[in-house]
DNA sequence: GTGTTATACTTAACAGTGTTAAGTTAAATG
DNA sequence: CATTTAACTTAACACTGTTAAGTATAACAC
């Protein structure tokens, strides 16, 4: 029964081939400019062997978009661990957030602007990678305000106020570069800190 | 004299059908999915028509989204007149600044998401009307700074921290319909005063 | 080992896209 | 009345996402 096995190993390759291939594009050159047949000639396939693997686009750009949320999330979890006190976990948590949003911009839009866009209705549900992204940032929530540093008492508007700071400027600084924005760090920082001693007051 | 006049008059006609057009088609079925000759057929011109008007679609794009800020210039200005305390006078902005995003929400992705993607390099150059609608936050927040309300003395970075917030619940209001989020007025509500007690601190 | 079935992939096509070059019609000008 | 100019259209190009039909090869049953 080998043979059945590296025949499905081969086509999760390929699978993942396609999926790297679409990545690079769509980061590179932008969802819109990437088409079926610019991913498929960079596979050396033809362009309807993707549908083989994928619905449509929009279904590719799905998977894209599931890996960067693995990846957001794996980056904030690795922080976790050397932090005790709660809210300089959250003050760098929302810096790590920012950062890779600014290190990754297009997968950083493609994920939260573009792909709501074609694929309706992603409510996050349970057990999804963007629940489990919210998630941890409810948990990180959840211990300031447990050990009272925060006046506000409910987790899920705390939290989704802490989402909005962060989203707002690393979508700010990904789309008007141009914009003589205040020096970048300073910026940053200072979104965090304002955010963090508004919900502190 | 009269004719070369009727006759700019009849050009400038035109040009804002088409341009209402667009806008209507933009907003119904997003920018995407709205062809030259879907926009063309709405007004009754041959396709072509449109680019003795505009240079191509991303230029019509352009001007809806002129339109879109004029408007939100207006809305933001017609507030300032009736209230004196500056504080309260930027908290009523920031939610009239997210109402009105969340009022036309294609309107507002169009303007300050989808705009950027296809127009790169707008710098919201001098007098531009996006520089006069950050203009306008700016002095808003000035005023806050020069009565001592904010401990903070940088003007421009505290105008952006504010606009990030407003931006930031916004978009994510907007992009994640089906996301459970605490009730909508007590969201704007708390990322507001949030922003500013934080900024007070 | 041969015939059959299933798998993996490709070719060809459809209906649509933004955009341009060339052509047409009608009105304004000399 | 002839000519130029302006406003608009027709036809075409090179592309797009996607589907239906076709092909070749490998796995399976006997």
């Amino acid at each position: 029964m080998g043979i059945k096995e590296r025949k499905a190993r081969e086509k999760k390759q390929l699978r993942q081939q396609i999926l790297s291939a679409a990545r690079e594009l769509f980061v590179n050159e932008g969802y819109e400019n990437v088409s079926m047949r610019k991913i498929a000639s960079k596979i050396e396939y033809s362009p309807t062997t993707i549908y083989l693997y994928f619905n449509d686009k929009a279904d590719l750009l799905d998977s894209v978009c599931k890996e960067t949320l693995l990846n957001l999330l794996n980056t904030l979890e690795q922080l976790k661990k050397d932090i005790s006190d709660p809210v300089e976990a959250l003050r760098k948590s929302g810096r790590a957030y920012i950062e890779f949003g600014l290190e990754y911009p297009q997968d950083y839009k493609l994920t939260f602007v573009i792909r709501p866009q074609f694929q309706k209705g992603l409510g996050l549900q349970e057990g999804s990678v963007g629940e489990r992204v919210f998630a941890y940032l409810r948990e990180m929530v959840s211990e300031c305000i447990q050990q009272k540093m925060f006046r506000q008492v409910d987790v899920e508007t705390t939290g989704q106020v802490m989402w909005s700071a962060v989203h707002g400027v690393t979508l700010l600084l990904i789309d008007f570069p141009d914009f003589p924005w205040t020096e970048k760090d300073k910026l940053i920082d200072t979104v965090i800190h304002t955010t963090i001693e508004g919900l502190k007051a």
